[in-house]
DNA sequence: GCAAGGTC
């Protein structure tokens, strides 16, 4: 019996469908899937199934000096005890082994794993190895005619990475939380991609601080072929378009050789510009200047080029892994972690254009692409052997399959496909030079006379600027000039998918790993909102790290690393020369690090409480925080406790993220709620508490009206919720609830059974009938108790999931039902979107 | 409770 082992279940089902001519068994052991065939069975790991960790004296950090961490032992232990569990009891059987995981250099690392599990099994069977840049029948067949051994230098370069990664981020990690007390959840990480990372955002961030605006002035006028121009043209055959005619030009300022200078930095200077400009009625055309722009069809989808072309159509780089993983796994769309721009070989455009034709919106762009004479893709200039580019596989969801974002992210990767075999595009541009008493005016025009790639690929801007053809010499009309006063604007944030692509370029993270890189530093409580902004925290740990390890923020480091690695892959060092190398590098760092403990822990502990400052308290001056109650509930409380209990209420739904926006009243910072899709903005939290009271009254109160008067009013409680209650509270307790969000109008149209007044919420676009509030109660209790009461009734749903789900914005069945299971599955850690489905089919 | 790298 034979054993091969692949690097995922995925992998291991096509090779045994190549192998076996397609005629395998599956069965599963341990959870695991085994495909067998005539003496050969076939199994894949889930990645690496080991990781590399210290022995367990060392896991209490209070007990540990994290200098001590350094010298420690590092030992692997079982990831995925089922994995491990199975490849032992396959090896029994097996009488040789063939190693089959990705050919790079985690796979001969993930490799060298499977490898140890089968020596611990037994000493003798003969393992091989084979390699493939491709899963197709050729590649694969040729790889096992001809296998190889494991390459052990390259698998210890990649364990020189893993012991470096976790000595380095361990022991720095723990001294940064230790020296600030952050224990438990809160931990203050660092590591050798993560802080790079931030660094990149905390110094776009402190160009923004230290930026100063400057003034400046832009000039326009509207310029326009004349009467007696049009009138010649039309008399020699040519069609003037009267709307057409007119076109924006705007001035440029020339320096001493007359070639355009930037900006206009001077107010008199713009005056004086504009004060002739708008004397004068006509313009003279000086230069005409046209040319054609070939633009080239775009490259095969990377990672990084996917998750930005995604990011353009309003995904985050998470939701778009999330969703290109889950089209990989359902065989609609290739591998979606790869580096690869270069097609194989075997990838036969004619034949994927094919499997589209005839579908009803995929199909006119691919037989639009096949009438051409010859079909060349473009290529990038990255070409590697584990996977290729992202593209179809030519298999192809139907619309009921997968939900809308789906089928927008696989439509995307099909037209990328239709794009890098399309003809390029040409855009005809046409630059206008125009005087006015030697100042001079520009028009820029561009066409898109041959439209290409466009045509299947809509996903870039197209937009025409219309400019004339005119000729030198000629007179234009010259009008509504117009001058603006503007100012140099700060450089913008970068985005997630521009962060990605500068890791990238940085040549830090992977492929598979830098969108969680991402994510990471959003967990640690290092960058808020989109683009991503600091927070005073991920400063102060850029601050530390650049002053005592700036190493670890640095680019070099990985740079370095991976010169080491291919010292060791090559055999001109070995995992101990470099990795004794980092331990000294290290030792030194922590040298400095430990007389700076005081002072570092000092600054961290005070940059936390800046994250959590809104502004000074309105009864003693001191800071009003945002705090946790016990309960797990936010409020806003005063620095100044127990001396000054003055609190303020936040809402109850989602997490509290601090706005740069300040009030004008309160000199506070505006507070945003985080739920997932439920995010809304709660504004000034003392603002709120001042404008709590009653509204308008709507009616009697049908519990006490008859008896005691007492009326219903629309109130907004402190924490800016909203309810219609009875006047005569507390003393009478009857309450209907109100959305949370949105303004309340009270229409003049009444209910017949309560006598109370209809109502409508205005939120977002299109405002909708809440009607009688007692109406909408009544129905709003006949759904729950139909659905049979809230989430906690749900299997496996305790406490921790309902506030987790609470936290996404989903707080009952209802919402649950309405929610969209993959949305809330990327908003709520360790809750699968299946599990939802299941759930919402229950509910 | 640390990292980064696979994969789900």
């Amino acid at each position: 019996m034979e054993l091969i082992i692949t690097e995922k279940d995925n992998a291991a089902r096509r090779i045994a469908d190549i192998l076996s001519g397609g005629t395998y068994d599956s069965s599963r052991e341990n959870g695991v899937n085994v495909y067998e065939w005539g003496g050969k069975r076939c199994v894949g790991l889930s990645g690496h199934v080991v990781g590399v960790d210290f022995p367990s004296e060392y896991s209490d950090w209070r007990d540990v000096e994290p200098v001590e961490l350094i010298d420690a032992d590092v030992e692997k232990t079982a990831t995925k005890e089922n994995i491990v569990a199975t490849l032992r009891l396959l090896t029994r059987r097996a009488e040789r082994v063939t190693i089959a995981t990705d050919y790079d250099r985690e796979g001969e690392l993930i490799g060298k794993e499977a490898y140890d599990i089968v020596r611990e099994v037994d000493e003798d069977v003969p393992i091989r190895r084979v390699r493939f840049s491709s899963i197709t029948e050729n590649e694969v067949q040729n790889a096992f005619d001809e296998p190889d051994d494991l390459d052990f230098d390259l698998a210890a370069a990649g364990e020189a990475r893993q012991i470096i990664d976790l000595i380095w981020g361990a022991a720095l990690t723990r001294f940064l939380s230790l020296s600030a007390g952050q224990l438990g959840d809160d931990f203050i990480s660092v590591g050798r991609v993560q802080s790079p990372t931030l660094k990149l955002i905390v110094d776009r961030e402190r160009e923004i601080e230290a930026f100063d605006p400057e003034d400046y002035w832009e000039l326009f006028a509207d310029l326009r072929k004349s009467e007696a121009q049009r009138a010649s043209e039309t008399s020699s055959g040519e069609e003037p378009r009267d709307d057409d005619t007119s076109f924006e030009s705007q001035y440029f300022y020339r320096d001493e050789d007359g070639n355009e200078a930037e900006r206009v930095w001077e107010e008199e200077t713009a005056d004086e510009v504009y004060e002739t400009l708008a004397d004068r009625e006509s313009a003279t055309v000086v230069d005409v200047n046209r040319r054609t722009r070939t633009d080239t069809p775009p490259e095969p989808f990377n990672t990084t080029q996917f998750i930005r072309a995604a990011g353009a159509i309003g995904y985050s780089a998470k939701r778009a892994m999330s969703i290109a993983e889950d089209l990989y796994t359902a065989g609609y769309i290739t591998y979606p972690r790869t580096d690869n721009t270069v097609y194989p070989d075997d990838l036969d455009p004619e034949e994927l254009l094919d499997e589209f034709t005839g579908h009803s919106t995929l199909g006119d762009s691919a037989e639009s692409l096949l009438e051409a004479d010859e079909i060349t893709p473009t290529e990038g200039d990255e070409e590697t052997t584990d996977h290729p580019p992202i593209h179809p596989t030519g298999e192809i969801p139907s619309r009921g399959d997968v939900s809308d974002d789906e089928w927008e992210i696989f439509e995307l990767v099909v037209r990328r496909f239709y794009a890098t075999v399309a003809d390029a595009a040409e855009w005809e541009h046409l630059k206008v030079v125009a005087d006015v008493d030697d100042y001079r005016l520009k028009a820029n025009g561009k066409r898109l006379v041959e439209p290409g790639y466009h045509d299947v690929y809509p996903y870039f801007s197209t937009t025409e600027n219309f400019v004339p053809d005119v000729d030198e010499g000629e007179e234009l009309a010259l009008s509504d000039v117009e001058l603006e006063a503007k100012q140099t604007q700060p450089p913008r944030r970068y985005g997630q998918s521009r962060l990605i692509e500068t890791m990238e370029g940085m040549g830090i993270g992977t492929k598979s790993t830098r969108h969680n890189t991402l994510e990471k530093l959003y967990d640690r409580g290092y960058i808020e909102s989109d683009p991503p902004r600091p927070t005073k925290l991920a400063m102060a740990v850029v601050d530390a790290a650049e002053n005592y390890a700036d190493r670890v923020v640095s680019e070099e480091m990985t740079a370095q690393l991976e010169a080491d690695m291919d010292a060791i892959a090559n055999g001109e060092a070995t995992l101990d020369d470099v990795t004794d190398e980092s331990r000294e590098m290290l030792e030194e760092i922590f040298e400095n690090l430990a007389e700076s403990r005081e002072e570092i822990g000092d600054h961290l502990r005070k940059s936390l409480k800046d994250d959590k400052r809104l502004g000074p308290c309105p009864e003693c001056g001191e800071d009003l925080l945002v705090r946790r109650s016990r309960h797990g509930s936010y409020f806003i409380g005063c620095d100044g406790y127990p001396d000054c209990e003055n609190t303020l209420p936040l809402p109850s739904t989602g997490k509290p993220l601090i706005l740069e926006d300040e009030c004008e009243d309160h000199g506070l910072n505006e507070v945003k709620m985080l739920a997932g899709r439920q995010t809304f903005v709660h504004g000034c939290p003392l603002c709120k508490a001042e404008d709590a009271g009653e509204g308008p009254v709507l009616g009697e109160c049908p519990d006490c009206g008859a008896e005691h008067g007492g009326e219903l009013a629309i109130k907004t409680l402190q924490n800016g919720s909203r309810l219609v209650g009875c006047t005569r509270y507390p003393d009478c307790e009857y309450s209907l609830p109100l959305p949370r969000r949105g303004e309340i109008e009270v229409t003049d149209e009444y209910c017949d059974d309560h006598d109370l007044p209809e109502l409508v919420v205005h939120s977002g676009d299109d405002p909708w009938e809440l009607g009688c509030p007692i109406c909408n109660y009544q129905e709003f209790q006949a759904r729950e108790s139909d659905s049979g009461s809230d989430l906690e009734s749900l299997d496996g749903v305790g406490a921790k999931t309902v506030e987790k789900l609470a936290d996404a914005g989903i707080e009952d069945l209802e919402d649950l039902t309405e929610a969209d299971p993959d949305a809330v599955a990327d908003d709520v850690e360790g809750v699968s979107a299946d599990r939802i489905r299941s759930w919402q089919a229950k509910a």
